[in-house]
RNA sequence: GGGCAGAUGGCCGAGCGGCCAAUGGCACCAGACUGUAAAUCUGGCGAGGUCUCCUCUACGCAGGUUCGAAUCCUGCUCUGCCCA
C-alpha cells in the first residue's frame, strides 16, 4: 500500500473539492496503519442509457481509489431514480418506471464496467433499504433537515427566485436526503460526486453523524464541458462522447472539441501527469492539432485499446486531413423499382439513401452544395437533376455522410 | 376556495382579427476559410407536390364568433404570483 502522502496527491489530482481534506488524511493514516480500505461510495441514477466521459470523471476517480487498494462502493439507485436528482438542473427531471429502471440498471452497470474494475467493487441498489422503509421512517428521515437549510441549495434558490420562478416539487427535495442515506446504509468514508453535488454530499455526513458514524469526507470532480466546450456534457445536449462510441467517433469527436477545453479534458480524462498536460496545452510548446491528437488517442485507448486508437488516428488523418472517403463506407439497399430507365432524381435518391431526411431537405442540400456523387465528387447543383443509379455509386452530404449504394439484383421482396 | 398573470416552432422570445409557416436571438444543417479548433462570412432551417407556384399541418386542449383567428368569446388542462 502506497504512503499516505502519495495517495494523497493522487487522489486530488484533479479534484474540485475535498470537505473537509483533514479528515481525509486521518482515514487515509488509520487506513495504512490498520491495513483496512476505505469505502468509497458512488452512486448513479439510472435514468439514461449512455455512460459518457463527463460520468466518467468521478468514475476514474473511484478506480484511483480501487487501484490504492480501497473499497469501491457503487450505488444503483433505482429508488431515487424515481425521484429524479434536480441537481445541476433547472428543471424537473422525468420521473421513470420501476421497469425502465431496471433495464437502465443492467446496462448502466456493463458500460460502468468499462472504467472501473467491476469485479473487485461492491455493487449495491438503494432499493434495498427505500423499498422497506415505512411512513414513519420517510418522516423520521424528513425531519432531519429544514426548509431553510434546503432553499441554500444553489439550484432550488435559483429556481425559487427566477422570473417567473420554476416549480420545486417536495419529492425533489426528498432527493438529497435519500442520497444521505445511502451513505449511512452502506457506512461510506468518502463519497464522490461532480462539484453540483456537494449540497448532498454534505447531507450524507450530517445523516452520518446523527446515526452515530464517522461522517464520509466528500470529494466533488469538476463538470466535464461537453463537445461545445461551454456546457457540461449531456446526453440530451448532444455535445457527449459515448463510452460505447467506435473508435472513430470517440476520436473525431474529441478532435472537435475547442481548443480551450483540452487543457480540462486532458486533466480529467487522462493519466498524463501535470507537467506534460501543461506542455501539450501550451499552443507554442505543441501544435494544438498535435495535442488534440494525443488526448484523442489517450481516450480511444483506454476503451477499445492500443491498436484501435493507432487505426482510428489514420482513419481520421485519411478523411480529414486528406479529404478521402473512410475505408468502411455504410451500404445501403435499393430497389430496383425505385428506378426508372435507371436513373432516379438525386433529392429522392437521398432520401431513399437516408441522407435527408425529407424531400425538401434533400433539395436544400443540393441547393446548398453539400452533395456529391461518385469517385470524382462530383458537385450536383441542380435541384432537379437525375442521376444514374448502380450499384457501387458513392453519394456523399457534406463531409462526413457518405454511402454506397446497393441496387438489390432481384425485384423478390426480403 | 378566491383574485391576477401566463401557455407560440428544438429552446428563448415577438406578434395581439387579414399582407403569419409566424420578426429576432440561440441551437442545428450546408457552403467559404481552417488545424473537422476558435473567430468570421454566405445560404438554409414544419411537411408534401407537377417545387419562382400550389396544398396540408401547426401558435396548451375543446368548442364558438367572423367572409377570415396565433390574435376576440366560452369551457377545460397546466404553471406562476397574491389572498384565504
Amino acid at each position: 500500500m502506497k504512503s499516505v502522502a502519495e495517495q494523497l496527491e493522487i487522489v486530488r489530482r484533479g479534484a474540485e473539492q475535498i470537505v473537509p481534506e483533514a479528515e481525509l488524511v486521518r482515514k487515509l493514516e488509520r487506513s495504512v496503519q490498520t491495513g483496512r480500505p476505505l469505502r468509497v461510495k458512488y452512486g448513479i441514477d439510472p435514468t439514461g442509457i449512455d455512460v459518457h466521459l463527463g460520468h466518467t470523471v468521478p468514475l476514474r476517480k473511484l478506480r484511483v481509489f480501487q487501484e490504492l487498494g480501497h473499497r469501491a462502493v457503487l450505488i444503483i439507485g433505482n429508488y431515487t431514480a424515481l425521484v429524479g436528482d434536480p441537481s445541476g438542473r433547472d428543471q424537473t427531471r422525468a420521473r421513470l418506471t420501476p421497469e425502465q429502471v431496471a433495464a437502465n440498471a443492467r446496462d448502466y452497470l456493463k458500460q460502468v464496467s468499462k472504467v472501473i474494475h467491476i469485479d473487485r467493487a461492491e455493487v449495491v441498489h438503494n432499493g434495498d433499504w427505500f423499498g422497506k422503509m415505512s411512513f414513519l421512517d420517510v418522516l423520521a428521515l424528513t425531519s432531519k433537515i429544514t426548509v431553510q437549510r434546503m432553499l441554500e441549495r444553489d439550484d432550488f434558490t435559483k429556481r425559487f427566485r427566477a422570473e417567473p420562478s420554476i416549480p420545486i416539487y417536495l419529492h425533489e427535495c426528498l432527493y438529497p436526503l435519500m442520497q444521505g442515506h445511502d451513505s449511512v446504509a452502506i457506512h461510506a468514508d468518502i463519497e464522490l460526486g461532480g462539484s453540483e453535488q456537494l449540497f448532498n454530499l454534505m447531507v450524507g455526513r450530517r445523516l452520518q453523524e446523527d446515526a452515530g458514524q464517522e461522517p464520509q469526507v466528500c470529494l466533488t470532480l469538476p463538470i466535464l464541458r461537453g463537445l461545445d466546450g461551454e456546457r457540461r456534457m449531456g446526453k440530451s445536449l448532444g455535445n457527449y462522447v459515448g463510452v460505447g462510441d467506435s473508435a472513430y467517433d470517440q476520436f473525431a469527436k474529441t478532435m472537435s472539441i475547442p481548443d480551450a477545453l483540452m487543457r480540462e479534458w486532458l486533466t480529467l480524462l487522462t493519466d498524463r501527469p501535470a507537467d506534460e498536460i501543461a506542455r501539450l496545452a501550451d499552443a507554442q510548446a505543441t501544435h494544438p492539432r498535435e495535442a488534440k491528437m494525443t488526448l484523442a488517442g489517450d481516450i480511444v485507448r483506454f476503451y477499445h485499446g492500443e491498436a484501435a486508437g493507432v487505426e482510428a488516428a489514420s482513419e481520421w488523418i485519411k478523411r480529414n486531413t486528406n479529404k478521402q472517403d473512410p475505408s468502411e463506407i455504410p451500404e445501403v439497399s435499393l430497389s430496383p423499382a425505385e428506378l426508372s430507365d435507371g436513373k432516379m432524381p438525386v433529392s429522392k435518391l437521398l432520401v431513399a439513401l437516408q441522407l435527408a431526411p425529407s424531400n425538401k431537405e434533400a433539395r436544400r442540400l443540393i441547393q446548398g452544395g453539400g452533395v456529391t456523387i461518385g469517385p470524382e465528387r462530383e458537385k450536383v447543383t441542380d435541384v432537379n437533376a437525375t442521376a444514374t443509379v448502380a450499384s457501387g455509386l458513392i453519394v456523399r452530404v457534406g463531409n462526413r455522410k457518405v454511402v454506397r449504394v446497393r441496387v438489390h439484383e432481384s425485384s423478390e421482396g426480403r
